[in-house]
DNA sequence: GTTAATAGATATCGCTGTTATGCAACAATG
DNA sequence: CATTGTTGCATAACAGCGATATCTATTAAC
């Protein structure tokens, strides 16, 4: 009557192994024999576990997220919002550049693998915004910002230090423009573009380079 | 003493072919044999041209950045360079929409699969800002733009319309606001940072939706 | 203890990129 | 024009991939 149950911690053990196999030897090394190689098992629990090998994947874009999320979430509030805002757009660059190949696969492996991902992923993808937003929201009501709609705001923080990475972990920077000079007049620059004042965000701005260290650890 | 010369067309007929397989049937369709099978020869003639399926995926980054430079070089330079920046941005990112595949392999398709691309392909793309960086230069010396380097804010707009296109094209752009609305608010945001004022900014880029034909049959 | 249902192993299929082999076609040479 | 060296290309094969069918054995419920 009742089936047969596999170990619980089978599951978030294949998950470990193969983003160690992304991290470490690249896309190329995420196959259903190598991952089973090293769990000491057959190919056929990829499938049992998570219907083939485009499960897999999906699961380990929500763990991306997750530890997106857990980065972002990292950034504590203070009384200078723009600061904060700053702060997590730092964040944002730091997890990425910190597991390059899961953020790929995040952003850029729907199109070119036959990984599909669905709705829900997008919405968990979406949801990572909300840290954002709420940050905008309190840089609005402080009124650094032009008065506007804290979820727009958000979108242009994130397209712009989205892009800013993308093109840095692609290698097509300009020399002799080096991504921390980028990132530094992006950051700025989005603050200004949000309706806050010149000065007042390079200091901001600034000020979130001394506060690296809460989101460096994490 | 001499060898036989292969016909210089099918090279690109090749390229050709595996950028229309790319378009219609997605990245899966990208395989030796159904190349081979579209082009009524053997799988051979990938590697006597290109030297094996990353040879012929460089090729096609070559061929994805080539339609993006003459899709910007479309852009006619007017006395309002801030709009002229617009349409520039208008311009990436009807390229982008009109070729998603191949945007896909341009800058997301060195990490997933394992193709490499060379110091030299990465400057081909760089020579792209080109058109944007001379731009910014008009923006600069008409005292619209903040005096600044030219480069650097051509890099910005580069990044953060980069990055729009990019989650536009991923599906993660939140609801309820549609692309072109975020396109109008990131161009706008664009040219305040850069130093613009905010209703010449927004009369510029509305000027630039007007002069959208340019791009479009390009 | 019996039984039903599932986890996992094995083998296989169809597909991929890649390579070794052989043949045919061309360009240069005499 | 004949020879010859070089190369393009076809055929077949190899290693590897994801996916599946089949089978065994284990486990939970009755």
């Amino acid at each position: 009557m009742s089936p047969r149950r596999s170990d619980p911690a089978t599951k978030p053990a294949l998950v470990d192994i193969a983003a160690r196999l992304l991290a470490e030897n690249g896309p190329q090394a995420l196959s259903t024999r190598r991952i089973a190689a090293e769990a000491d098992s057959s190919t056929m629990t990829v499938y049992t576990h998570f219907g083939g090998m485009s499960g897999l994947v999906r699961e380990m874009v929500r763990e991306g997220f997750a530890r997106l999320q857990e980065r972002l979430t990292s950034v504590r509030s203070t009384d200078d919002p723009v600061a904060d805002m700053a702060l997590l757009g730092r964040a944002y660059r730091i997890n990425a550049l910190a597991n390059p190949h899961l953020y790929a696969v995040m952003f850029g492996g729907s199109s070119l693998a036959g990984f599909s991902l669905s709705e829900e992923d997008r919405q968990h993808g979406r949801y990572t915004l909300g840290n954002v937003a709420e940050c905008a929201e309190r840089c609005l009501t402080s009124g650094r910002f032009r008065p506007g709609d804290a979820i727009l705001v958000a979108h242009q923080m994130w397209t712009a230090i989205h892009g800013l990475v993308t093109l840095e972990l692609g290698g097509y920077l300009i020399p002799p423009y080096d991504a921390d000079t980028c990132v530094e007049a992006q950051l700025v620059g989005l603050m200004v573009s949000a309706g806050d004042d010149w000065q007042a965000a390079s200091e901001s701005v600034a000020r979130s380079l001394t506060r690296i260290g809460e989101i460096e650890t994490a």
